[in-house]
RNA sequence: GGCCGGUUGGUCAAGCGGUUAAGACGCCGCCCUCUCACGGCGGAAACAAGGGUUCGAUUCCCUUACCGGCUACCA
């Protein structure tokens, strides 16, 4: 049975790098009908934010992940927070069974001798502990735990020889002992240390498949070694490529902006976001790029994971929201929409579904529902140059004569729908022996003050209303005039 | 600096020894058209470099370059 867990830090906003990283986790699971648990790693006590945790819950449910355990459903192998497995011993007791293997020590260095420690090259500064703990007696560390002296818990990794572990996507990655440092298990506040947490809790949960960033793939040998000192199975790593920023940067949350939360609040669609960052890292087969959480369970396959980082494109998310809402039914489209038609055109006498049915086509995200029906509302100022166009053979001085002209047939026309306008508009140009967009163009610029817009002059005229274009054409022969 | 990993158009990304090197986004042009948008058609645009291996390398190996990650009592 498949059993995968997303693990994450309360620590703020989740951005999209760990949103992939838990839709694959989930996917994974899904596709294998097995189970998928949230952890919360609350470890580290400086970075805990407040009300993060909230947030983790809500973007999974947002993005329509549900796990089928952890804090909020008990599976049987919990507590699924860390800072609680902390108070419950786990840890420690197991840093303990290292000690007495042998395969850990206590360590009783003080921030300044660890400084000493430090060399500095091209400015920066690189530590490698010189296993100094390591030769105290028995005795001597019994003498200096009683005295209550602050200490950790390093792992203890032999000098000598190599270690090897496998990822399904990086394959064998093999680095000699000597490189790898004695890690600390144990911090000296009590808590373990991600690392070290990650082995027992994996482990102890029943883990089958750790999904997670390629930064932690230099980590992973030390992993190994602490499987084996327990002698536990190791579980089958899955490690994926970054999502970088614009700057070829791995995506944290200091870059900004793009976390679940912030694409939401610029007006993305949680399907929309779940569905572009499936495609950071992996494609199906197919081509086929729009697809649902249920056929993305259906296609996903972790072994066509790719190994390269890939740039999070912001141009393409906007592409793949706007099929989105192409694709949306339109009466939910219009639920969505509401909130920011209503911010934008605040008059109730228009017909909102016929605003939200104009926008859904035309724009990629929410937030471009204002500048795109923003003249709804009012008519922006505008050179009376705009009346001239060049295709459309219209003049600012015709477009007065015509605005003119058709204002009173305006006033007396009685269906104002679309088809009726439109029609009225054509026989009128007729009549006078114009083209229609000498008629058209001038009537559209009159009402809406814009080179373009969504919709035709018709169209506009049915929304507006009849009071509400004849007002607007008036003011558009007092400006022409 | 050391270690590990990566390198196909601007971006995502097929390819897994023999291809005119897919497709998508973006960009440009044309068509459709009451302006847009949608839609349709077309275009520009890539195998980091050098050595091998091979009848033949984008595909396999090595070196170099570049990029990234790690090198924390952060994850």
């Amino acid at each position: 049975m498949v059993k995968t867990r997303f693990a994450p830090s309360p620590t703020g906003r989740m951005h999209v790098g760990n949103l992939r990283t838990a839709l694959y986790s989930y996917l994974i699971a899904r596709h294998d009908h097995g189970v998928f648990m949230l952890r919360i790693e609350d470890t580290d006590q400086e970075r805990y934010v407040e009300g993060a945790v909230d947030i983790i819950n809500r973007t999974l449910a947002e993005a329509g992940l549900k796990a089928d355990e952890g804090p909020d459903k008990d599976g049987g192998v919990g507590p699924y927070v860390q800072s609680e497995r902390v108070k419950a011993g786990i840890y420690r007791k197991y840093a303990e069974q290292l000690v007495e293997q042998g395969n850990a020590y206590y360590c009783f260095c003080t921030k300044e001798r660890l400084e000493s420690l430090k060399t500095v090259v091209d400015g920066k500064e690189y530590t490698a502990y010189d296993k100094h703990c390591l030769s105290l007696t028995k005795e001597e560390v019994e003498r200096n735990l009683a005295a209550g002296m602050p200490y950790v818990i390093r792992l203890n990794v032999p000098t000598e020889g190599s270690t090897t572990f496998h990822d399904v996507n990086y394959g064998d990655i093999t680095v000699d002992n000597a490189e790898l440092e004695d890690m600390i298990l144990i911090k000296s506040d009590g808590y373990p240390t991600y690392n070290f947490a990650n082995v027992i809790d994996d482990h102890l949960m029943g883990v089958t498949h750790v999904v997670r960033g390629k930064e932690y793939l230099s980590s992973s040998p030390k992993y190994n070694l602490l499987y084996e000192a327990f002698g536990w199975e190791i579980p089958v790593y899955v490690h994926c490529p970054l999502i970088m920023d614009e700057e070829h940067h791995k995506l944290s949350k200091r870059s900004g902006h793009s976390s679940f939360e912030d694409l939401l609040e610029q007006g993305f669609l949680p399907e929309a976001i779940v569905n572009y960052t499936a495609l950071l890292g992996w494609n199906p087969q197919d081509n086929q790029e729009i697809m649902t959480l249920d056929e993305l369970i259906d296609k996903f396959d972790y072994t066509r994971i790719n190994k390269s980082d890939a740039v999070f494109d912001i141009a393409k998310l906007r592409w793949m929201n706007g099929e989105y809402f192409r694709n949306m039914d339109p009466e939910a489209f219009y639920e969505k929409a509401l909130p920011y038609i209503e911010a934008a055109v605040p008059e109730t006498f228009m017909d909102r579904h016929a605003l939200a049915e104009m926008a859904r086509t035309r724009v990629e995200t929410f937030c471009d529902i204002p500048e795109l029906l923003g003249f709804f509302h009012e008519v922006p100022p505008y050179e009376t140059e705009m009346y001239r166009h060049k295709k459309m053979k219209s003049t600012p001085e015709l477009s007065l004569t015509v605005l003119k002209e058709i204002l009173p047939c305006l006033e007396k026309q009685e269906a104002f729908d679309n088809d009726s306008l439109y029609e009225m508009m054509k026989s009128f140009a007729e009549e006078k022996g114009l083209k229609n967009g000498q008629v058209m163009w001038p009537v559209r610029t009159a009402v809406s003050g814009k080179q373009t817009t969504p919709g035709g002059a018709s169209q506009l005229l049915e929304i507006l209303g009849k009071d509400e274009s004849v007002r607007r054409i008036r003011a558009a022969i007092d400006l022409l005039s």
